[in-house]
DNA sequence: TTCATTGCAAAGTTTTTGCATCTTT
DNA sequence: AAAGATGCAAAAACTTTGCAATGAA
């Protein structure tokens, strides 16, 4: 059991463990939906103050997609980057980074790069 | 000028060329300030329905950055991604895309693509 | 018992929509 | 004159906050 804030609460343990069990990134309403069916009465502000202190505490991370939507995902231990089905809309992790990048050329002069962020489009297996 | 919808008005156009004659994209409450030096009374939702219909008309697009903000810019003719200063905070264009990404190997079987975005992080030229 | 956490409802934010009025054609 | 577009304000959608009640330690 994680600890996250002073105290440890049934909320946060669901919302949580929700979260370390998915292997895809989820949205708040995902997050909701997920919880209730654990313990009817879970509160959003509930899961949007827990998420917060989630990511307060480095345990999960957004990921932000175009268009908007925020979905949350367990904060990994190896870098990655993400997928969206055009078809479906679901979200997947493409675990490591594609090899062979050039960023040196890339790059304007005097910039410097301390992360990145990739995201793909396009059908996934699933709807293919 | 440009047409949107049915009609030229002077709101439309003047949404239309701050973002053309932008060099980086742009937030809502950039172009909201930008529109009202050039005429005072221009509405929010002026501003909303005219992004959005420039959009749909492909003139221009978003760029949604992590944390949630979204960004428009003109429609570029070439392929482009960005690239964000963790001091300053201005997105700045970064034209062409860095070579050599071997893509295939990175994707999942069955997964196919049609589009990418990627997003940078680091410190630009201007705060190094 | 103490005080962090919860659920609810109220208050913020941001974006969209309804509608009377104004403008383009 | 007809119909699209505007500005304002109301509404909708999403997130945060205040507070009395609950529950972990």
């Amino acid at each position: 059991m994680v600890k996250i804030g002073q105290r440890q609460t049934r909320q946060r343990s669901i919302i949580h463990d929700i979260i370390m069990e998915s292997d895809r990134p989820l949205t708040i309403a995902n997050l909701v939906t997920l919880a209730q069916k654990r313990q009817a009465k879970i509160g959003q502000a509930t899961v949007y103050r827990t998420v917060n202190a989630l990511i307060e505490a480095k345990e999960i991370q957004a990921v932000q997609m175009p268009g908007g939507e925020a979905l949350y995902e367990k904060a990994h231990l190896h870098h990655h980057h993400h997928f969206k089905c055009n078809n479906c809309g679901k979200v997947y992790d493409l675990p490591g980074c594609p090899d062979g990048i050039d960023l040196k050329k890339f790059l304007p002069p005097r910039f410097s790069l301390t992360a990145h962020e990739f995201t793909f489009y396009g059908t996934c297996a699933e709807c293919a």
